[in-house]
DNA sequence: ATTGGCACTCACGAGTGCCGAGTGCCAATG
DNA sequence: CATTGGCACTCGGCACTCGTGAGTGCCAAT
């Protein structure tokens, strides 16, 4: 009973403390909780909860708000719900008419930093065993060959070649059909060995190496990962963060590397949304953040996408959020 | 000779209110300027300068800063500066192994925020006459085409078209030979009408209608104009923009249609690089900054690039970067 | 046209005092 | 043993004042 109360005072704080971003006293908290418990014996509850390092005061004589430690108590144990009606309208009307891949990660990434008022964040869909469509090459200039593969699944990926000769028309076109023989309507794994073996052909100039690899390399999915996100404006919206601590955190977002390796570390977790508070995130500059992600397509590889924002965020929302974006785009993707 | 001096007065004002981020006062001045005059003379001068309204006071008793029909004095008479060896360099050897068209404009992007410590703006280069160098249609599920279009210019563009009822492998392979066969290196104005002609012949299926102005659009060079931003943490690094100034800002630059809207006016004076001071940039939310601008590319149309920063920035060393910036990926997209 | 002098105006920071929210502890109670 | 009311105490924040100094405008002198 005891017990359970202290989790109330808890869930209080942090709904408090996020719904006004000011710290919590006994006093309010008494009324908030809705039990009939008096102030003082919220004060003994909020002296055990901070010897747990869950909740902390700012200064003497300030109310509590919650540690990193505590926003992870109350989503690992108190968070959960619903995402109303309108948003989850909202998805799917203004999703469904999107004209390409781009254009539905795009609609994505701002409907989710719509939904949540936070930066959202998206990764293109990588790395899927999809046949071959067709593979084309085009020269560019004299020194260099740009490399287009399409897939069955309306990934387009492309990529230029350096050469170090001059190549004609005529060897070109050759080579186009060549590729194409052995590609289309074939998945990586299995066009990789008959392609290497064509590049390894007697007498083949000597470029022709450098295009098979380059078209392994975009029919595996391409070879850069790309993020995109939207709403930074939400960061400076609240006056949540300070003016200083938000530079650093733009950096990161436009540092894609950071947040595909974040981001990449989060899939462990196995649950549908996954969070990391504060700290967690183990980076400096986003140490007054937190990030709400979770995977999307299906099969050997998922995808992620997610919310960012300070973390005195509104979790449960937040994360009904990510989820229904994630069901979406991977409905729409996996079709 | 007074009138001489008193340009000499903007100017110090200008370049110490940059440096400084202060007011400058009279006596200042007198010191700065180098011209042996007493702080009372260019008191005088100040009041008159204040008269035309290129300077203002924040408040009484406090020195005088620029208003932007100040900046735009400066910026239209007096500023002009030689970009750093150093910068030079950094452009050529950072982007010059650059593998395709979207790294060359990402690395643009990156590096001109380096250099202007601004926030840097690339539009994508748009609407070429370049010949169709292969087209290719993919079924998506069953109800909808993705049309990929590439032409010799090492672009790569794609729409989807949705479909009616759904059509055969047979019939799409069918449309893919002949497309390739009426569009195959020839530009956008000479493909069109016999593209029109084959859409319309007798018992076509309805949807080639669809596909072949798909095609007609793409290889225009696409329904979409894009634009790609950094270095947005370059706003909250000077404490120069209030926090709360910091979030519309931000709004106006995924707001892609606002700034290629802004852009595109920029084009009209046709000198190397364009400026727009605050207020001059006809929008609320950028009324605090100012735009540095320049054409890339040749030929009919060009694209743009430029650098976003508050009013109060270093005009004329921005002005060097964007134009070092555009003259180089003139070279790398015209070649 | 330029200059020194002079009175005037404010923004800003330091210093001060008060108020109230919030706490910790303790003794009393069921 | 958990809960409660009471009480002394601590500070952050706010309002207020006041001195200081930078900077100005104007005027008379050169």
């Amino acid at each position: 009973m005891t017990e359970e109360r202290r989790r109330a005072v808890l869930r209080a704080i942090v709904e408090g403390y996020v719904e006004t971003s000011e710290p919590i006293g006994s006093k309010a908290l008494a009324a908030r909780t809705g039990l009939g418990v008096s102030p003082a014996t919220i004060r003994n509850d909020m002296a055990i909860l901070e010897e747990e390092g869950l909740i902390t005061q700012p200064h003497t004589s300030a109310g509590r708000i919650p540690t990193d430690k505590g926003y992870r108590s109350f989503v690992d144990y108190l968070a959960r719900a619903a995402l109303p009606d309108s948003h989850k309208r909202a998805i799917t009307t203004f999703l469904s008419d999107a004209v390409d891949l781009n254009d539905v990660i795009e609609r994505s990434v701002r409907m989710l930093s719509q939904l949540t008022r936070q930066v959202a964040v998206v990764q293109y869909p990588s790395l899927r065993e999809s046949a071959v469509q067709r593979v084309e090459l085009v020269a560019l200039g004299m020194d260099r060959i740009l490399v287009v593969v399409i897939s069955a699944d309306a990934r387009v990926e492309q990529t230029t070649v350096v050469l170090t000769s001059p190549v004609s028309q005529e060897e070109l076109a050759r080579a186009v059909r060549e590729v194409n023989e052995i590609t289309v309507n074939r998945t990586p794994t299995v066009l990789e060995p008959p392609l290497r073996a064509w590049a390894e052909r007697a007498n083949q100039p000597v470029w022709v190496g450098a295009v098979a690899e380059a078209v392994i390399q975009a029919a595996r999915g391409g070879t850069v990962q790309r993020v995109v996100f939207a709403g930074a404006s939400n960061l400076a919206r609240g006056s949540d963060l300070e003016a200083d601590a938000i530079g650093p955190v733009l950096d990161a977002l436009e540092e894609q590397v950071v947040l595909l390796r974040l981001l990449h570390e989060m899939t462990a977790g196995d649950s549908d949304v996954a969070v990391r508070i504060g700290h967690e995130t183990q980076n400096e500059a986003l140490a007054r953040t937190s990030i709400v992600a979770a995977g999307y397509g299906s099969g050997p590889s998922v995808s992620l996408l997610g919310a960012l924002g300070p973390t005195r965020m509104d979790y449960p929302s937040t994360m009904a959020a990510v989820r229904a974006v994630a069901r979406y785009l991977s409905k729409v993707v996996d079709s």
